[in-house]
DNA sequence: AAACAGGCCGAAAAGGCTTTCGTCAAGCTA
DNA sequence: TAGCTTGACGAAAGCCTTTTCGGCCTGTTT
């Protein structure tokens, strides 16, 4: 009992489907599709209709199984919920994306098992290379050397020196940040940060503290940590205007904590940015713009580390890799909460 | 020129290296190794142990050629950024994940031409099904009929009544939000809500009132529309109490609208929640917990939505895939920001 | 002793594509 | 006209795996 003939099996077209129905041999069909030269104008208008009739598209499996490459990359995430990565992966996304590379997603969620799990899964699909990107800028535990492809690691460097990793340059970030306020002529700059966990928030600290001697200036009082939240912020710049009320702008460790001192300087009677000036790191849309006034942040152009380790993943599928840690700058987005003391 | 030998190009192992190690043929060593019976236990182990020494990964490309199917699904979203789509990505890259299917990541960007063209790669990739996730639940193009893979929607629905959609409860969602005010002894509940142009603005309306209805109710004035931003709702409950003084419970339309109307109502000296209670929806974490006090709000379950929705395709490539429009009910999370009036 | 069953293994085909190389005809030179 | 080049095309191998089927060997049955 077979089935009715029905609609004709939508058996996807072959090449020798095309091939037959242009009257020519599947070397040829082939050879016509793929801009080869030995194939006669006119055959090759032949094929190249009949291609198109059959709405043929060639198996890349096949493909890549002849060719050696596939032209996909595994994207492994420790976790794609924290808002790091997501930025990272349309970086790398987009990059590849232009150039004919599909991107195989894998989020381990921040377990080594399932991480270990989902790279030889990717082996075995025989990806181009990795690129792994990590939740914070802490060094990461190395994927190893014998993978067989190379690996590029974002956000999170690896912890072997000989594997080439894109980082944004925390150390830079805190420069930045501190030059924006002295350019606004504050002196009396505070920090308040979050978890001393982090190396994110050392660096920044180290950053900020390089700015300020090159001015013959320090901090206020110490950097403060705490966590990298909106009540850690709040609580923390109370705490700093009753021992330092001579504070003319306040350095937060992201934007989160930013917007909580905002909320507690405004409702403490300090206007910001006249008073006080205050400004975050991370420039997470939704923080900048809720705040009153707009937030001033440190952008820290991660989808530009996507785009930069797709390229490097590039380079590394192509010739031989440089191991390297590689910090890309960030940049300074200028809103109201700071301005030009008057 | 040819470059040095080197280190005896890395090449992958393949079976009849396996085999040829254990001193059989490529198709005992293939039954070896998948467990076919045909095989003496002594010779498995052998060819095991082969695998083994060479770090053998069968070629998934060879075995989906062969097979038909690549054990691959193609995750299509309009735009990653949107923190919708997130929530969704992961619950269909676990539930994937799980039994042993790869996903490859596709950002359209919102753009037409540029989701055609990643459907033409993906099915060039002979991926077994594909979900499209939408950024709002408003219907969406259906991708057409004739692709050959079954296609299941998330989040936004296709156009098309043919085909499968999952999307979250909105009406249900405005329900049971209000069923939850009305539990804490509300009664004159306004609602704040963000752009009229989107479906779920209305969805939420429209559940919020048969709620009040059923309690022989109505809303205090009528709904107002915005946008979905802090600063609307600082605006808009800044009217609403000049205009309604009486309320003692103001829906939002999300969490960004409710913090902006629990601020304004701290400002105004009134109490949140014993004079005025305040719920949003999505349960966007970074919202709820940076609100004072806590934000109660409906979690939308996005990730049950992505999970839905990668069953939904494994049961359409198995058998014959139902057309239909599944909604997802939603679930209140309960904070500080509603307490039943004493 | 002859035939047979059953267990174990290998040869070969299939899946869709690219590439190399051989073939063939037409057009050219000497 | 013989011999050559050139251009256009096809046959076939190869990529790696799975599966079918036939063959061999051993042990068993009449």
């Amino acid at each position: 009992m077979t089935p009715a003939p029905g609609p004709a099996r939508s058996h996807t077209a072959t090449l020798s489907d095309v091939a037959r129905l242009a009257g020519v041999s599947v070397a040829t069909a082939s050879k016509a599709l793929n801009g080869r030269s030995q194939v006669r104008a006119e055959t090759r208008q032949r094929v190249i209709e009949a291609a198109e009739r059959l709405s043929f598209r060639p198996n890349q499996l096949a493909r890549g199984l002849l060719a050696g490459r596939t032209g996909t990359v595994g994207l492994l995430t420790s976790d794609l919920e924290g808002r790091f990565s997501i930025p990272i992966l349309m970086g790398a996304e987009d990059a590849f994306g232009a150039g004919e590379v599909a991107v195989f997603l894998c989020d381990a969620r921040g377990d080594a098992i399932r991480e270990q799990h989902h790279v030889r899964a990717l082996l075995g699909r025989r990806v181009d290379g990795l690129i792994v990107v990590g939740s914070r800028t802490d060094p990461r535990p190395s994927l190893g050397r014998g993978l067989g492809v190379p690996v590029v690691y974002a956000y999170a460097p690896s912890d072997d020196p000989e594997d080439l990793s894109i980082v944004p340059d925390n150390v830079d970030a805190g420069r930045i940040a501190v030059e924006h306020l002295l350019a606004c002529g504050r002196t009396r700059i505070a920090h308040i940060t979050g978890d001393p966990g982090y190396a994110a928030a050392h660096d920044r600290v180290t950053g900020a503290r390089a700015a300020l001697a090159d001015d013959g200036l320090s901090l206020v009082g110490e950097p403060r940590f705490g966590d990298w939240s909106e009540g850690w912020g709040r609580a923390a710049v109370t705490l700093l205007l009753d021992q330092h009320p001579e504070v003319d702008a306040v350095l937060c460790g992201n934007d989160q904590i930013a917007r909580g001192a905002v909320d507690v300087l405004r409702e403490r009677g300090l206007r910001v940015p006249e008073d006080v000036a205050v400004m975050g790191f991370d420039n997470w849309q939704v923080m900048t713009s809720g705040c009153r006034p707009l937030l001033t942040s440190v952008d820290m152009n991660l989808e530009q580390v996507g785009r930069a380790a797709a390229k490097a993943l590039f380079g590394a599928i192509a010739g031989a890799p440089r191991p390297a840690v590689e910090a890309l700058p960030c940049r300074v987005v200028i809103r109201g909460s700071t301005a030009h003391l008057s």
